[in-house]
DNA sequence: ACTCGACATGTCACTATTGACACGTCACGG
DNA sequence: CCGTGACGTGTCAATAGTGACATGTCGAGT
């Protein structure tokens, strides 16, 4: 399961309670590659410890339970990131949207597809509006995780937007050519 | 969910059969979109049958049994396509390996960027070496789908091979200067 | 003293999805 | 005539994941 493993790489970066990293789920991590809620990262982490892959750290106040990686998850996680890469899984509603256009109407489509190139553009206008400098933050720190995800997102709206454009010309080209 | 809504898209664009909307769950659609085996298409299409969204519209042979969409079935579909885009589900376990290389010792991180950077160049030069030229073929067509999914599949290894690259200078900027 | 919102963890029923197994058909080549 | 591979549909147990519900703590502001 990805879970597990996104659940390793986190800890791998910084020791967290459930609570953190159901909050990092919502950011990035959850909105480009992998969601999750509570209720399925606490009986996770339970699994994890009872595996021996990560152990609680601290327990502070209002019951919370910090967990940190152990020398076995690390391995574990490595072993996985460093796998040949397989055709992992993919779901992704947004682009499930973007391929059924070709079944409405020429009309309907082309409404759509301009709202798509526009909330796109607008996108990824705002993430490169934030992008700050920083070329003294290491990849390999907490903040590198942040940086790697921001960089994608551009690229990924850039590209969505891009590919929206493309299709909205060939669009109004085949009207018009429909027309005459 | 949202295979109710792939499947009613694919049989929008062409009556199928379930043997042959697995098949097409294992082009395009499902690495980049949605992913679906045969054996949750199956029970999906009596449902969808049942709450007469699709209809049997012919048995052929070996019992296969070609669907096709109803008018409130194409409804639906519209319906939920038009919809504003509302935060979809996302998974994507590359995505995933991609954000967790922050976890990673520098060494490690380099060699599976660099290997990231290889595949996805390589796959990008692929798809526009086999884009063929196809002025002619309308998107609302089954033809369409295809058209939508290449272009779309270009600009997302586009996207991360230029992603990797800005990660790997990233990264050996970072070790020339620990080292000195 | 009280209230509110963020912090913090959990259960449970239900739905979705996967993987293993199972079965039968048709066309083609040897 | 036989084998093989693509065609074609299905069940079922197990796992994964969601949403509703439940419970309590702590700090800050009024």
């Amino acid at each position: 399961m990805s879970l597990t493993h996104a659940l390793l790489g986190l800890l791998a970066v910084r020791p967290s309670s459930g609570y953190e990293l159901t909050r990092s789920f919502e950011g990035d991590l959850g909105r480009y590659a992998w969601q999750a809620g509570h209720t399925s990262i606490y009986p996770e982490l339970t699994k994890l410890a009872e595996r021996g892959l990560v152990e609680v750290a601290h327990e502070g106040a209002r019951g919370s339970r910090t967990y940190a990686i152990t020398t076995e998850g690390r391995a574990e996680l490595r072993e996985w990131l460093m796998a040949p890469p397989r055709g992992g899984r993919v779901r992704n509603e947004q682009v499930l949207r973007m391929f059924l256009i070709s079944a409405l109407d020429p009309k309907d489509a082309l409404v759509l597809l301009r709202g798509i190139a526009g909330h796109t553009g607008e996108r990824a206008g705002e993430l490169r509006a934030i992008r700050v400098e920083t070329d003294d933050v290491p990849f390999t720190s907490p903040e590198g995780f942040g940086l790697l995800a921001a960089e994608y997102g551009i690229r990924q709206y850039d590209a969505v937007h891009s590919w929206a454009l493309w299709a909205i010309e060939r669009l109004e080209k085949e009207l018009d050519r429909s027309r005459t």
